[in-house]
Parts: structure tokens; sequence; C-alpha cells
DNA sequence: TTAGTTACCTGATGC
DNA sequence: TGCATCAGGTAACTA
């Protein structure tokens, strides 16, 4: 049912080199493999109990666009910044005339800590344009997780409070890390120990373009 | 499309004869007629506006088993305890791995004004299993309708606070009325007038076997 | 336009 | 612990 899929066969030497950082400020260079798409700042809805992220329109119909044999949807497949693929379904909802990424999409916000006011981020490989990536950053990185959880702790990129939904130049950033090129065939495995909410703090590094 | 169906030509005194009341505490016991297949506490969502009954795994797929020829659901009728007969779509939910009752059902929920808490039992007929019956007993019997409407005073069964989906064996009752062997086409003409929620109270003695 | 119906989805829970 | 179940939801279609 999906078209792309999280390729699993690329050797971790092929993948390092593919993520190869490239510190250009102000672009959205990824070396030679990657082609930014868009990126989002998130809205409380994005990341609440609403499950969905709602993915500008413009951007929508650019990048993953329906035809009528896909007006149920998509399973879109995305690969993080550790390799890991994540699965969304992706629906164009007629009620609210938007695009949105559903289903598989609250594992995500909760396994990276997502807060309103973060930024995700939509790559893909200029080879091979139905492979994605996604990555992201925290709106804020001073303060910590409560339990010491950080895995990283590379200062970012800072955001304003823009709620524009989307934007396509205050981009910086791009690090590489992270290694493991596995692809899980489902994302249930990852639940978050608690359901704290505690706004703000810097979870994860999560740069690595 | 619909297997089984209720039977129409069985006379009064049939019915009668085959509903004479059995009152062996704790025991499921229905004469030599009726078997007791199971019965739930109804949720919340069972009478809420979700218009489903889900139908606990195990028993769902001992007494009403889909195969591939009704994946897409069945029709299942039911006899309630005037002999009315009630038709709900009973179908699986793949995303919630579910047994449910959808269509038909909240008509019934709301002609015997159920509430969370009251008990809906499932039989069938001994000697012709596919013929299905449906009574209920209210979790209270200590108040009244605001309307007078009760069609009955018996004191039954008293239920624990117990929200498990399904028991089989606290069960007691058993009584004999209602004569009505018709089994109208479509159920549509009992609406209530008013949609109060006041929980708890009987409506009916709804005692039949 | 609304209510009813179908078919999705998810978190909590218990084993 | 991971997994199966189910109570409680949502979106879309339709009459």
């Amino acid at each position: 049912m999906s078209i792309n899929q999280c390729s699993s066969s690329s050797s971790q030497e092929e993948w390092l080199k593919n993520n190869v950082r490239d510190e250009t400020e102000g672009s959205m260079m990824f070396g030679e493999t990657k082609e930014a798409m868009f990126e989002k700042a998130l809205t409380p809805s994005d990341v609440g109990k609403l499950n969905r992220l709602v993915i500008p329109k413009q951007h929508a119909e650019k990048y993953f666009p329906l035809d009528s044999s896909s007006s149920k949807g998509l399973l879109l497949s995305f690969e993080d910044e550790s390799g890991k693929c994540w699965r969304f379904r992706y629906s164009y909802w007629n009620s609210s005339q938007s695009y949105v990424l559903t289903k598989g999409w609250s594992r995500y916000v909760k396994d990276k800590r997502l807060h309103p006011g973060d930024v995700v981020f939509f790559h893909r490989h200029r080879l091979h344009p139905n492979r994605f990536f996604i990555t992201f950053s925290t709106r804020h990185s001073t303060s910590s997780p409560p339990g010491g959880g950080s895995q990283g702790e590379n200062e970012r990129t800072r955001w304003g409070n823009s709620t524009s939904s989307s934007s396509s130049s205050s981009s910086r950033v791009l690090r590489l890390f992270g290694v493991n090129m596995e692809c899980q065939p489902e994302n249930d495995s990852q639940k978050p120990s608690t359901k704290q909410h505690l706004f703000y703090h810097t979870h994860q590094p999560s740069l690595f373009f």
C-alpha cells in the first residue's frame, strides 16, 4: 500500500556517507544526498491530543500529491536521525480542507518529546525522491529533563515565537550523529516511561543532516 | 443476507410454552428452550453516542463467528422480552480488533432506556441455535422513571459495581410475560421523546426467561 | 443540515 | 515485560 519504504538494505557506511554534515549557514544544503522539502513550527494541536500534524497545503500538494487512486490516503515512511523508520498515514480531510499526518504521528511526538514551537523538518533523497527523512529541533534548549534523560546536548537553532505554520529560510544547524540503520517494521515498541508534561526541555540532539 | 430471522410463525401458545419461567437461583437455566450465551454490563460507550456495543471477543467468536463470506458483517436478529424482533448489524473492526453491534443498537438502547451498568443478556434457542434472544436488567431498581412510564414493577437482580465486561455466573431472575409475537420489519417507529440522562432508574421489568 | 452509520485510531489496562 | 483487548474517541459519508 505504501509507495515509499524506508530502505533497510543500505549499509551503515553508505548511510554515514549520505549524511555527511554540511554547515553552510542559512541554506538547506545537505551535501549531495538530501534535499529540504519544508519545515513546520509545531502548533499546540500538532503535539496535542488530536494526534495529527497539519501539513501546509502548499507543501503537501507539492511534495505529497494525492491523486484519485490515493484519495483514501497513503502510508508514508520517513527515516529519523537514527535511521529509524516512522510510518505515518497521510490523507486529506475534506471537512477542514487540510492535509494531515494521522496514524503514527502521536508516537513520533511522544518519542521525540515534541512541544509547541519545536520545528520538524522534512527532507527527501535527491536521487530517490520517494525516500523521505524527518528530523526536528527543539524550541528551547536551556532546561533539562527532570530524569536526566537527555541523550545529547548540542545547542542549536533558536526559534522565535513565530506561529507561522512554515518557513523555509531560517534554518542553520546540520550535524552528524546517530548510526542505527535498521528499519523497524513498526514503531509500537517505543513508549515513553512517564506521562510528564514538562514543556520546552531539550530531549534529544536531533541533529543529523 | 441475514441467516437468523425472528420467527414469525410460532403461535402465541407455543411461545408462552417456550418461555415458561425457571427460577433456579444462580444458574442460567431457562426451562428446556433457551440457553444463555453471555451477558455484558454496559459501559458508558455502549449506551452513548458511539451507537455501538462492543461484544467481548471470546463470546463473539464463540457464538457469532464471522467467516470470509461474512467479513463485511452480518445482520443478526434478536427477540426481546415482548417477542419483538430487533435487528443489529454485527461486524468486526480491524482497527480495534473488536466485534461490535452497530446499526440498530442505538434504537434498542433508547427504547429500553439502557444506562451504564445495566446488563444485557444474550440467549439462543436450544433447538434452533440461530434463533437469538436479548433481554436486560437495570442496575438500580429503586428510583422511578420521571414520567411514570414504567410498564411493570418486578424487582430483580441486584448488580454490584463490577465493571467487568462480561460474566456468566451472577444471574438470577427469570419471569414470564409479554406476548406480541409479531416481528416488525424495522424498528424505526419507536423513538423516545426526550434525551434525558437520568441514570439508573428502572424502566421495564424486562424479565421473561 | 443534521443525525445516523461506517470505519478508522489510541490510551489504559490486565495478563 | 510485550501483547491483546476494549473503552472511548475521530473523520467521512450519506440520506
